[in-house]
DNA sequence: CGAGGCCTTGACCGCGGTCAATGCCCGTGG
DNA sequence: CCACGGGCATTGACCGCGGTCAAGGCCTCG
């Protein structure tokens, strides 16, 4: 549905109605199944998405091969490798699908021309990275001062959705905690 | 110096010498003393510092008391509460001065008003908030995939003037290390 | 039906946090 | 000028959180 897209818009941007019109033009719909990987680790991101339906993630792996997530996407948000997409260098990180998505792409060139063509699209991005710049904060805040089960606790109260919607094996790798003990927390 | 302040912009921004001329009228000398708090937690930030000379850092207090180093910033860079500036609600964040230090300070409401009188201005603030994203990013990925000594080891090797010029006690609050572990892991 | 992924549970242990005592350096004032 | 006090650094003893390794059960899907 554009329509979804169209509405986060006009809450997210201040952008006219026309000027949604135009940008939306540059939103190409598709889907995909569980299990898609829409960037690997190297390539550079060259895609901004908007997830109308679904759930999609970014993560990298470590030295040791544990998969670290970053974040998780739901219905009506944004998501992309921001590190890549903002320097168009190789990304370190992932971006996968978790459920049958559907999605609106923008590519970076569009992203960046319809900057220079309207200012309130400027506005939207500063925005978007002020936002993600937010969250980082609060993650290294929780990181360094909320022990395993502070931050899981933390979690089930403020945004239930994650438990219910995503696996433990990924869940426990976005709380940073092992497998293992998140399972353990869960059982009390 | 102010001549500092404008190298910087020369070579951080896309801004013309006229306009450097400009913006450099917006930005005030001051000088503090180690041990001088610019912003305490609770307050709103209002002010952009470019640092020309000495050493200012931002930290906030966990629940427990302690302290956690975000920033530290030295000669020739721009420090802020950027969480509080950004969104000019009161900060959970302290700034606070480590060397004697020289600055140009920068009003929220003068740098708000150059973005919209200078795009080039706002090009610098994006990529100010890029630069602090991927900051943000990088301490994460640190922080989630190595030890309290790999830290330290990394911080040695890649800025050793950290370990120079901070005492041990920021340092070790910097890197999320207790004090006395830090102590422990410099006497290898 | 079998295979592979996910989740759970158990046993173990090491990193790094906590608490406490002591030493050291430095600025400040009598 | 020296004595004192406060902040910082170091060292020791202790221990608990959460990581690691291993085994077993339970799904789902081909």
């Amino acid at each position: 549905m554009i329509g979804t897209l169209k509405a986060y818009l006009r809450i997210n941007t201040d952008l006219s109605e026309s000027e949604i019109e135009t940008v939306a033009i540059f939103f190409k719909p598709k889907a995909f199944n569980r299990g898609t990987i829409l960037l690997s680790q190297g390539e550079v991101c060259k895609d901004l998405y908007f997830l109308s339906r679904g759930c999609i993630r970014t993560y990298y792996l470590t030295k040791q091969g544990h998969e670290k997530t970053r974040y998780i996407a739901f219905n009506g948000s944004v998501v992309t490798a921001i590190s890549s997409f903002i320097s168009q260098l190789p990304s370190f990180e992932f971006v996968d699908v978790l459920e049958k998505s559907e999605v609106y792409v923008i590519s970076h060139k569009d992203f960046y021309q319809l900057m220079c063509a309207l200012p309130a699209w400027g506005s939207f991005y500063r925005r978007l990275l002020e936002m993600a710049y937010l969250y980082q904060n609060k993650k290294i805040e929780d990181l360094v001062t909320l022990s395993a089960k502070e931050r899981y606790d933390k979690l089930l109260r403020e945004w239930p959705v994650y438990i219910q919607r995503v696996s433990n094996k990924i869940l426990a790798s976005y709380l940073n905690i092992r497998e293992e003990s998140l399972s353990r927390i869960k059982s009390k």
